[in-house]
Formats: structure tokens, C-alpha cells, sequence
DNA sequence: TGCAATT
């Protein structure tokens, strides 16, 4: 529902035909989701600026991938390999230099032991054609990798339904965010497609920490001027990292703004940033002041 | 100073 929520808002402002984005959850699928979706955009240079914004975007758990939808096709279905008894040194990039000769990767993935952080041996490779799947799996199925004791298996991967928890993209509004102060967007972060990166405070979802709840941190905005929208906190916070939801609380009889609102973000260290630098930012006649959420909330 | 929730 907050996924039509987001989408619905997407096709308001954005409407219509022409450029496609595809997304890619990488590390598996959420929910009943198949873990990637569809965003048309009219103007192209709008999906060009969601591609080079977006992709490689930490949400939780995930990166998101983003990047222009290839054409729907048979030739491009059930494409996606299975490959175990890979000799645990072996890295994503080994793997993929291994396949690459097989045809176009569209994304890969060595699965991780979750304690050690080891490999566990594991990967999934996804190639544009199913025609270069099959030639991969002639050619190297029962093969040893250079050096390796044991041969590997390679196989079509079993078909797609995983189920976990499900979780946001946050769009990210048209207007350029540069005014508001904003990092440039994830420089650092963007193609590092590792569990590593992994924020770091994650694990220390504390009791004491101001504003953290099980999904993210959330965020108090005062000071937001009658007409205050969500489009404007998306364009606000946004420029600092995953941003999963917004609200404007507004009055029930009048829908005029009450002069708060919540902006909810994924790793402490971007909410961190965002309420450093917007703390005290003037918007129109207003010095918004911004602070993690307190709890005073049990009525 | 002001910290929601009409899914």
C-alpha cells in the first residue's frame, strides 16, 4: 500500500510512456515482490537523472539497482544461473570474469556466509540472453576454475520466490536537491554492490538512541510553513541518502500543515548528515529546526 | 516551543 502510495505519487508527477527504469533488488527478493520494478518516465532526461541518482542506492539490506529496462522478450527469460562448489576465494569479479565470455551479465551474486562473511561457495549470475545461459552451462558445468580442486556445478537457477521482508524505494523529486546543501549523491557509495557497506550503527538499534524505531530513523522537521508538502521533504532529505517515507502532518478539518512533519531514513549516518545540515536551514521565512524524533509519543 | 498516525 505504501508501495501505490510511491507510485501513485511517481505517475502524478512524472506520468507517462517513454523511458523505462528497471530496478533490481539485489541479495533477494522482498516480500511478494519479485524484488524489481517499472517506473515510465515522460521526459527522458528525468530517468536519466533517476538512473544516475538512484542506482546503487543503500536501502537497509539492499542496493538497488537502476538502470533503463531492457525490452520484454522471451530471448531474455530465465537467463539467471546457479553456480555452486566455486572455490570460496573466488569474488564476485572473479566469477563474473569467468562468465563474461559467455555473453552480457546483467547482475551477479556470490552468496555470502552471513557469520564469517565468507563465500559460501555460491553464485548466481544473470545474462542478457537465456541462448548465453545455455552456453555458459555447456562450457562450464563440471569444469575446475583455474587452481580449483573441485569442479563446479552450473545451472538455470531455480525459478524466483524467495520470500523476506519487504521494504521502499524513496523517490526522488525532479528539482535539483543542490540548493538544499546536499552531498553530492553517494559517490562513494554507488556500484559497491557489497554487504560490507553496511551501516554500521545498524547493529546498535538501541533503546537509547534518539529517533531509531525497528524500520530506520525517523526524523522531526519544525517549522514547515502551512503549505508545506512531502514533495518538499523528499527533496530535502533525499540528497542525503535512502530516505523510505515522509509525512506532513496536517490538520483534519483545514489540510493546512501543522508546522511538523517526519521524515523516516534508513542508516543513522545519512540522518545524521541530513539533520546537521538542515537544522537551522531558512525555507521561505522559516529556520526549520531538525532533530531526530523524541519519544514523547504514547497518548 | 512545537514530536503523527482518518491506511
Amino acid at each position: 500500500m505504501f508501495f501505490s502510495f510511491v507510485f501513485g505519487s511517481f505517475q502524478l508527477f512524472f506520468s507517462f510512456v517513454c523511458f523505462i527504469v528497471f530496478l533490481f533488488f539485489f541479495f533477494s527478493s522482498l516480500g511478494h515482490s519479485l524484488g524489481y520494478g517499472f517506473v515510465n518516465y515522460l521526459n527522458p532526461s528525468d530517468a536519466e537523472r533517476a538512473i544516475s541518482t538512484l542506482n546503487g542506492l543503500r536501502l537497509q539490506s539492499k542496493t538497488i539497482k537502476v538502470s533503463y529496462a531492457r525490452p520484454s522478450s522471451d530471448t531474455i527469460k530465465d537467463a539467471n544461473l546457479y553456480i555452486s562448489g566455486l572455490p570460496k576465494t573466488m569474488m564476485q569479479k572473479d566469477v563474473e570474469e569467468m562468465f563474461a565470455r559467455y555473453g552480457r551479465i546483467i547482475n551477479s551474486r556470490v552468496l555470502v556466509d552471513q557469520a564469517s562473511g565468507l563465500s559460501r561457495g555460491v553464485a548466481f549470475i544473470r545474462f542478457d540472453k537465456r541462448a548465453e545461459a545455455e552456453e555458459a552451462i555447456k562450457d562450464l558445468n563440471g569444469q575446475k576454475p583455474p587452481g580449483a580442486a573441485e569442479p563446479i556445478t552450473v545451472k538455470f537457477a531455480a525459478s524466483p520466490n524467495q520470500v523476506k521482508n519487504s521494504q521502499i524505494i524513496p523517490p526522488n523529486y525532479h528539482t535539483p536537491p543542490r540548493r538544499f546543501g546536499g552531498p553530492v549523491h553517494h559517490q562513494a557509495q554507488r556500484f559497491r554492490f557489497s554487504p560490507m557497506s553496511v551501516d554500521h550503527m545498524s547493529g546498535m538499534s538501541g533503546v537509547n538512541m534518539p529517533g531509531n524505531s525497528s524500520s530506520g530513523w525517523c526524523i522531526f522537521v519544525y517549522n514547515l510553513g502551512q503549505d508545506a508538502d512531502e514533495g518538499m521533504l523528499w527533496q530535502m532529505f533525499g540528497p542525503f541518502g535512502a530516505v523510505t517515507n515522509v509525512k506532513v502532518i496536517r490538520d483534519f478539518n483545514t489540510n493546512k500543515c501543522k508546522g511538523f512533519g517526519f521524515v523516516s531514513m534508513t542508516n543513522y549516518e545519512e540522518a545524521a548528515m541530513a539533520i546537521a545540515s538542515l537544522n537551522g536551514y531558512r525555507l521561505g521565512d522559516k529556520i526549520l529546526q531538525v532533530s531526530f524524533k523524541t519519544s514523547k509519543s504514547h497518548k
